[in-house]
DNA sequence: TAGATTGTTAATCGATTAACAATC
DNA sequence: TAGATTGTTAATCGATTAACAATC
């Protein structure tokens, strides 16, 4: 298959979302058009986008909702026999959030474990899963066959656990620690940088109100 | 000022990352290329970004950290005379973690009020201040000049808190909830979409190792 | 059939990379 | 001065948009 530009892989999930949005509101069908509109993308963008995976659509009618959304669903993975497996390094406030966010289970990722090495919290439960401590990560996610690994440790500490993390069949780190981590390109890595975005969304609030003042001559 | 393409502006964030690293390791000057080669990214790029914004660098010399590293805190907007001050709306498990994080409060945002409907939060605490009931959003925010909206309420709930805020003086809405609010271009909206996040690494984790399968004539 | 909307090719636009004169 | 690296212009690359024949 040929290569798929990351710009085209960030808006899966989105329009996973909307055909969701639109199922539930007992949308059926739908066109590239409608799409569009709803999303603020260009009927054309969203041809060439799906073309990529082959065609779902029927020409002159547009796309079956459902069948669309199942298609989707397929391209992004998430049909996977048994869902996803994940663990949650680093069980702070961000990595107990995460563990409680009802959101991920319901498209198939199941919490199988946690680690953490503050004795204090080692032993309690994250939404029924034990924190456990840091030595026993390794072994738990070989025995455990674990996919994911969400990483949720302080700054200074992400890359030594990601070291660790290459000795292992992990196969995703979900990073939220703001660094950029170096793996070996067997492991897939995806951040959330929380402050990045925060200081996004304040660079566009400074410069929201001064567009093209008339420029006084 | 030109505008400055989206691309660019989530660069931003990195290089300011970037920087402060390297002043922390005690690094006084720097290169175009040597930036490149610890973020991944080409001199060119680079010094294409900075120029946006006018040059910040010595021919022959390269860029003095501190000093670059000021010019982006005050093209980002970091150097605001008093910061800015936030609320969290929803105080679930997310806006609570958000709350606590204190990498936010080091770069001067302050966590002024969270609000909530639940009855079993209103009255607790997050980070010394206090959770409130919904209905006193609005007034808080006005009295009190918010400039920033922390959005962490379930998606069925968000565009309705969404328009609640159009009609007060918050400037920028950070939002976690899994929906594309609208809101009128006098309010700027950065979302984190997590479960898009996820799926986007697990789109990935089903390429890794298919690359180029030596097609079988 | 006529109308609609796809799949796909071509044109445009914008972002990244390369190159190099300016200059510290 | 010679060497280095910027600022900036030109070339390339890739992504988005437009257009339209195919076809349901």
């Amino acid at each position: 298959m040929k290569k798929i530009s990351s710009a085209v892989i960030r808006r899966l999930p989105r329009y996973y979302r909307t055909l969701k949005e639109m199922e539930r509101e007992g949308i059926e069908r739908t066109s590239s058009l409608a799409m569009g509109q709803r999303m603020g993308l260009t009927a054309s963008q969203i041809r060439q986008d799906f073309n990529n995976f082959g065609g779902f659509g029927q020409q002159g009618f547009g796309y079956k909702v459902t069948e669309l959304r199942g298609q989707l669903a397929s391209i992004i993975g998430l049909d996977a026999e048994n869902g996803y497996s994940f663990v949650i390094i680093g069980a702070g406030n961000m990595g107990r959030a995460l563990g409680r966010y009802t959101r991920f289970s319901r498209e198939g990722y199941r919490l199988l474990g946690a680690f953490d090495d503050n004795p204090a919290v080692i032993g309690t439960e994250i939404d029924g899963v034990p924190v456990m401590p840091m030595e026993q990560l390794v072994d738990f996610i070989r025995q455990n066959s674990i996919d994911i690994a969400v990483l949720t440790v302080p700054a200074s500490a992400a890359q030594n656990v990601a070291d660790m993390l290459a000795d292992t069949p992990i196969r995703g780190i979900w990073n939220f620690a703001p660094v950029d981590l170096v793996m070996p390109p067997s492991v897939v890595v995806e951040s959330i940088h929380l402050t990045d975005s925060l200081m996004t969304l304040t660079y566009r609030m400074g410069q929201c109100g001064e567009e093209s003042p008339e420029s006084a001559e």
